[in-house]
DNA sequence: TGTTGAAATGTTATAATATATCATTTTCTG
DNA sequence: CAGAAAATGATATATTATAACATTTCAACA
């Protein structure tokens, strides 16, 4: 069986810096500004692999002692959404960080309801079954969601 | 190419009779009460093929001169949810009705952006690709949401 | 290098979505 | 009919998100 989830004790620090180095590239390529501001919440983001609300990132900033307001915290949360670095998960409510942000294939997220944890697979068959499906009924798809919650293989066995 | 939303001018009393007593049965077999407020919220539903908000429906119950709060409406939506008469749309914090409620195969919401129309379709191939992914990684799926925005046929040709 | 205009962030207020809790009413069952 | 269970009413509040305007930052360039 592949890994999709991380291992626990993982070199964590590893898939963070990676994140970082990832983001800088895209930022630059995108003529946009990694400020300050966004690279603090795309590291908070990154803390863990599960997905975090808006608010829980609000509150680890007041935590480390910044006053910042929910506007603050969802503008930085939709300049990494639209950069692909971050991904929503619509029935969460939450974000998590992307690990592969170059890639604009339709993926799918699995959610465990267990640990919290969300990984992001790529899947040509699952993309291609959904454009077939679209095109047989002359639908013009903009934007594709599929997220799966279940039981990851740490959690089922452990 | 086959129909996926409804025509035009179709005759929607139809599909709102058929869903009622396609409701009625799914009750029946659960031994769950249709009451008058389930019924009310449902039909509401039912009123389009959009998917609408519990607020909508809270003002629609509103404007028919009904004391309504909202954990009514959340309640009426939360029976309906778990009997499967009504699918709510994540991304939309929404929902619609489902016209097919016997059917668990896993399916997949089409959601015009122009129209606002929400259709579902049953897709083999997209399910068989999901649990495919996930038995190659060891996760146990517990529920799949695949939400596809986009423009429907009409919209995108008129 | 100082100016300036756009981008980013700060600030305040409020909108939109959702649920916890306890009271009351309705319905089912014995 | 009594009592229990289910449904709804009512009140309050939690959670998620954005509108609008003020201020600051920063890069480009005169």
């Amino acid at each position: 069986m592949s890994d999709l989830f991380p291992k626990k004790g993982h070199n964590h620090d590893r898939c963070v810096n990676t994140a970082l180095a990832q983001a800088e590239k895209v930022c630059a390529d995108a003529n946009a500004r990694f400020t300050d501001m966004r690279r603090k919440v795309f590291t908070l983001i990154w803390q863990s692999h599960k997905a975090v609300t808006a608010y829980e990132l609000l509150d680890a900033l007041t935590a480390e002692g910044m006053r910042v307001q929910p506007p603050t915290v969802y503008r930085a949360l939709e300049f990494l959404s639209d950069l692909g670095l971050v991904h929503r998960i619509e029935s969460l409510n939450a974000y998590f960080g992307c690990d592969q942000p170059d890639c604009d294939h339709l993926g799918q997220y699995f959610i465990c309801t267990q640990c919290g944890r969300v990984a992001e697979a790529v899947n040509e068959d699952m993309s291609k079954a959904v454009h077939k499906a679209a095109g047989k009924v002359g639908f013009t798809i903009q934007a594709t969601s599929v997220e799966i919650k279940g039981q990851c293989h740490d959690c089922a066995t452990h």
